[in-house]
DNA sequence: CACATAATGAGAATGATTCCTATTATTGAA
DNA sequence: TTCAATAATAGGAATCATTCTCATTATGTG
């Protein structure tokens, strides 16, 4: 994951922070659970080597910087993952039962439609749009 | 507003509880204020005549019985409003500027082309999908 | 090397929400 | 109507995620 490391240290230098080691593990963590995950989710992925307080901080830093972008979860619970220029544009796919959230990358088409959806209905509220969350609910294959 | 009195009167006694005092003034809070409401936004539109405590396990109860529905909002409180049966389905525009919520009815076609995207993204999960949340985010025109 | 600044750790503080328990209201049966 | 059984409420304590404070440690720069 040099790859990965590199970005994300360019975008920190250019928000003017570093890529410490709390900061570090905490992507990687991220890199490797794929999705979003809760702040204590990643504190054990990292062998509870960050205390939650600072886990907090660089999360909270590392979203500032756009390296990860933060989601409000239906249970109160804030969730993060990789911004969607590390990992490309995705939805989520929530399961009503068990609560797992996937990742949809949708196809060209898929996305286009989608914007154009996006423009008229901002449009009809006098909206520049400017993002938009999409969420499925439904029932994984498991849980069927 | 008789009508809605009736139907969420029904759908409580469906649910098998009843419609009290403090669940009908946080029913016609959230019909009097238009989109989704936290708890204490509520509690202050009823002029504090229900307890905190009381109205979350009202809000709950409702949710249950899905009169209203719930929604997580990115600052860690939860929203609520009356559900999309009473309401008319919609969606939410969001203004990053100054946080107001505004719902949007889609079109029929509009909604014909999210049903959609709904399908096929959930297909390639394997997902069965039963509901979606789509929610733009943009610059509302007093903050333009 | 020495300083100014950035970052961390540990624990306290906060704020939304839930839980607990005693009290009050409501409903159905006699 | 009156009683008993059950539902609901009030008020306050408890919970849990998250944020804050502040003393300590690490880092980059002159």
């Amino acid at each position: 994951m040099q790859h990965l490391e590199q970005a994300v240290e360019e975008r920190l230098a250019a928000a003017g922070v570093r890529l410490t080691q709390g900061r570090r593990r905490a992507v990687e963590a991220l890199a490797k659970m794929r999705g979003p995950r809760t702040a204590a989710e990643i504190h054990v992925e990292v062998g509870n080597t960050v205390p939650l307080s600072s886990l907090y901080r660089s999360l909270s830093v590392l979203t500032d910087a756009d390296v990860l972008s933060a989601q409000h979860g239906s249970d109160g619970v804030n969730r993060f993952e990789l911004a969607e220029w590390l990992t490309g544009h995705h939805h989520h796919l929530v399961c009503i039962s068990c609560g797992t959230v996937v990742d949809v990358t949708p196809t060209i088409d898929q996305e286009r439609a989608m914007a154009q959806l996006v423009e008229k209905m901002a449009d009809k509220a006098g909206f520049v749009a400017s993002g938009h969350r999409f969420e499925i609910e439904g029932t994984c294959r498991t849980c069927r």
